[in-house]
Formats: C-alpha cells, sequence, structure tokens
DNA sequence: CCTGTGACGTGTC
DNA sequence: CGACACGCCACAG
C-alpha cells in the first residue's frame, strides 16, 4: 500500500468491514463510521469506497446512508447495477430505497465482533 | 491559506 | 415533507 492510498489505517478498516458484510445485508455510512470510531466521519467512508471501490473487489453496493437509499448507484457505472447486485442477494428495493430497511441493516458495532 | 465539494448524518424550521 | 445549516475530514484548485 502506498502513502497516497491507504494513509491511516481508515481505508484497510473500511475495506475490511466492508468485505464481512453479509450476503444480503447491508450496512450504512454512518454505521461503518461509528464503529471505526474516531478514524473518520461518515463522510470519509464515502470517500474511501470512492477511492477504492473500483480497484479492489469490495461489495460497495452493500453499502447504503442511513435511510437505506441508493445514493452511490451513479458510481457503479450502469446505474441499475448497484440495484441489481442488491436484488441478487434478495434485497427488495423500490425507487432506490431498500425495503424493510431494519430487516437488512447489518450494523459492525452490534454484529460484527472482532 | 481559503474555498468549494462530496457514495453522510443529525437537527431545526 | 423539503430546504438549510452545521459537523465531519480529506483533497483539489
Amino acid at each position: 500500500m502506498t502513502m497516497t492510498e491507504y494513509k491511516n489505517n481508515f481505508f484497510g478498516d473500511v475495506y475490511e468491514v466492508v468485505k464481512l458484510i453479509p450476503k444480503g445485508r447491508a450496512t450504512s455510512y454512518g454505521g461503518i463510521a461509528q464503529y471505526l470510531g474516531s478514524k473518520g466521519s461518515a463522510r470519509m467512508v464515502g470517500w474511501a469506497l470512492n477511492n477504492i471501490a473500483g480497484d479492489l473487489n469490495l461489495p460497495a453496493h452493500r453499502v447504503l446512508n442511513r435511510n437505506g437509499r441508493l445514493t452511490g448507484k451513479r458510481y457503479f457505472g450502469n446505474p441499475n447495477k448497484m440495484q441489481e447486485l442488491l436484488e441478487s442477494e434478495g434485497i427488495e428495493i423500490k425507487d432506490d430505497q431498500v425495503l424493510y430497511w431494519e430487516k437488512v441493516y447489518w450494523d459492525p458495532s452490534i454484529e460484527l465482533v472482532i
């Protein structure tokens, strides 16, 4: 990892958490930020994903905003790509909004034990 | 150095 | 419900 990329562990931490999101579940930028504590804010998580999503094999489609909205769909090249990936895992989506978000939501600070 | 700009979140009106 | 403000941190110009 070069300095331009993994400056702190932050990128690596985001990478690690995103990789651990179970299939068919999803989490939020804020959730990851909360799990990482003071290392970064929710904005940082989005920024991190924006940098590493394409290069690494990350299931970045499982990271949504707090309301379960597909805010990052435009970064998947194909606007429908993100929704298709989620739906292929059994997640229902209506108008860029994940249905039953409470059930789908996976909070790393609660369900992830490292 | 200062400003704008985000794959964000919370709060207020 | 939508519009804003503010906090957040890094980065580009």
